[in-house]
DNA sequence: CCGGCAAAAATTGTCGACAGTAGTGCAATC
DNA sequence: GATTGCACTACTGTCGACAATTTTTGCCGG
């Protein structure tokens, strides 16, 4: 198959996209953690031979989202409950240092930015849109750790938060999480609008540490 | 080839093996930073077809050790002084957050082997042995990062440390550079012992710090 | 009816070969 | 003599097939 439409995508090669896809497909559900992955099944989904598949499975497991058994196959990495919070309490030192880092630095067009996802999210918690809350508050999260001026932050920030959606994705938000979250996201704003590094950094700590005690607190449904 | 000798260390597949010898190749210094890898060499190096040696490789570009342009080959990754920094700074956050946690629960025989390790990298220094302080160095490290009961953090510290390797090896410790660094040693390790989990943090952090400082204050040499 | 054993099916691991692309050097032309 | 175009080379990308292992299935005996 030499011109395949998939091919014509740019500066990303095949393995690459197999991954992207794979990862989509798992993050958003389709395959469960613990499931097997059957390299011909996937085959049969995306037209190609077995080699750049396995290329891409490989690349999935560095990035911890499947785990491969030798001679047994891939499987979706399954999270325990101690992973997950060992992954939080990383997650919040991450997070501190992406507060400090802001508050040294931020413009304000990146303040006005940060202000503007707050009160989306209030409108969205006004409006009891759950789903809009979630997309404003992952996205207030990435525009932090993008624009911390740390690449090397942001990488491993955002590969945690992707491991950690393959812990109990039924993550109910109660009304009044929301709202006591935002108030944080609000803190959180203000001592980088104050250029203040070490309340930048307190209150993304504890803004981290206070939804890993959300997260535990909830009953075990999986 | 059904059975050839590096097939028998269980539990290991080959592209493992093969991952982690084109790793100690590269770290050893044999391919130097922005050099071209041929996969026919790696081919003719290890007597395998192709194919486990591209998934080796995709696994090494996950951790940061090469870096793969699409139809043009693999590279030894090359950090700029920037991305160094960055790393220190990841580093520094992920160690105090070990720091932490080891002073919340290290145990007496866990504290003996800290002091254990001081005491021999004092030895080195008094001994003007170099070689054997740069291997106390990092097995007081590792041992705190392995040892502070998160392997998440762990993995993450231990993948920096990896990609830091390929930034300038020629590191040169001066005796002053060294003395100073186990003093910072001495200080994290009380407290540790004292079981002060904020004094550890900010000396765990400080000792990164400085070391970054000393790091960036050296002259380009590359 | 159940457990263990053996053959068979399915799946992973590996290989050699072919296709496509980037880099190189030569040659012809201006 | 410099430059541009072209063939050549060497390499990466992909594929289909074979080997080895695991899992399933069917059978037999208890």
């Amino acid at each position: 198959m030499p011109t395949n439409a998939i091919e014509l995508l740019k500066s990303h090669s095949l393995p690459m996209l197999i991954e992207e896809e794979i990862q989509r497909v798992i993050l958003k559900g389709e395959y469960a953690p613990g499931d097997r992955i059957n390299e011909k099944e996937l085959v049969l989904r995306f037209g190609t031979s077995r080699g750049p598949i396995r290329e891409a499975l490989r690349s999935l497991e560095s990035s911890g989202l499947i785990e491969q058994i030798p001679n047994r196959g891939v499987f979706v990495r399954k999270l325990s409950a101690a992973e997950a919070a060992n992954m939080y309490d990383v997650r919040a030192v991450l997070f501190a240092l992406a507060g400090r880092l802001m508050a040294m630095r931020a413009t304000p067009e990146e303040i006005a930015r940060l202000r503007g996802f707050a009160q989306a999210m209030d409108e969205a918690i006004a409006r009891g849109d759950v789903e809009a809350y979630l997309r404003g508050n992952f996205a207030l999260h990435e525009f932090i750790v993008t624009h911390a001026g740390n690449p090397v932050l942001a990488s491993q920030y955002l590969s945690l938060i992707k491991q950690l959606r393959l812990y109990r994705t039924r993550n109910l938000m109660l009304p009044e999480s929301m709202r006591a979250s935002n108030d944080e996201h609000h803190e959180m704003i203000d001592a980088i609008a104050a250029h203040d590094p070490e309340r930048a950094a307190s209150t993304h700590l504890n803004h981290v540490a206070t939804a890993k005690q959300r997260l535990m607190a909830t009953p075990n449904i999986a």
